[in-house]
DNA sequence: ATGAAATGTTCTACTGTATAACAATCGGGA
DNA sequence: TCCCGATTGTTATACAGTAGAACATTTCAT
């Protein structure tokens, strides 16, 4: 009946793509009410911390091209989250910084975030067991 | 210069992504001249631990919805590794099994595998570090 | 002054994934 | 036995994520 799934059980990369999938099935539905996805929550968080950055420095510190950036940034400015300033020194760049409804929002976001946060550790068996985690994460990276 | 990111660090959701982009990318690059996708590789390696079962069965088994299982399995058959067969007992549904050609290239496909998930336990720190792993990861999991 | 590089942007294409609809088939209950 | 709902494989379609090419503008080093 039931299916032998042993061997892929054992494959780092698949159990990696269940993990994430299953806390990103999470992140939707947390963020349902905000209409947020995973990619617009570390562009504001990003941002939050670094104000006044370009958006090629933000695009690649997540990983994202450019150029599919730029849509990112269009949907959080038309919201009124996020604020394109040019630069004085070079006028090629845009510098990014949070509006004030986006440091609002941002304070929702991350009340949100932590509850998700505060279910994952549970599930993971405490603190210890995150830091552990995220331990072995930072090692698979260069 | 560099930008803060110690806020997203602590993010689970955003670690397992980040970890399972940089995963495939070896995946990618070391299955390109079998020309494998990562589904692919797994319904290989489900159908060669399970021969016999339906097409539902093992898309279900992976997460893969019925209807974009077919091209999948298309694929798989046009290459001559994978074979539909009409089940007797139910004629709705399709057994499916490798072919030799499939057990042959399952073979150096797995051998292509080892080499990738030793070269990741060596980066975690040993088999007892790559366990730890996926017991955390089997935590996230229901 | 010139050419190479950086930046933001648009366009395009491909992959992965979700949903709806359909025909064929199966199975259970009236 | 007949009928209705469920299952199975399939097609078609739509949408998000991602990658690459090309472009205009601007900067910078030589």
């Amino acid at each position: 009946m039931t299916l032998d799934q042993r061997s892929m059980q054992q494959v780092i990369g698949y159990r990696l793509r269940r993990a994430q999938l299953i806390v990103f099935k999470g992140f939707y539905e947390a963020f349902s009410e905000l209409e947020l996805r995973p990619a617009e929550f570390a562009v504001l968080a990003l941002i939050a911390d670094n104000p006044g950055r370009k958006q090629a420095e933000i695009a690649a510190a997540l990983g994202i091209k450019r150029a599919n950036f730029v849509a990112i940034i269009n949907g959080l400015a038309e919201r009124g989250l996020v604020e394109r300033r040019q630069k004085a020194n070079d006028r090629r760049s845009h510098a990014l910084f949070l509006t004030d409804g986006g440091r609002e929002f941002s304070v929702r976001m991350n009340e949100i975030q932590q509850e998700l946060e505060r279910d994952l550790v549970a599930r993971l068996g405490g603190p210890e067991e995150r830091d552990k985690l995220i331990a072995l994460l930072d090692r698979i990276g260069v």
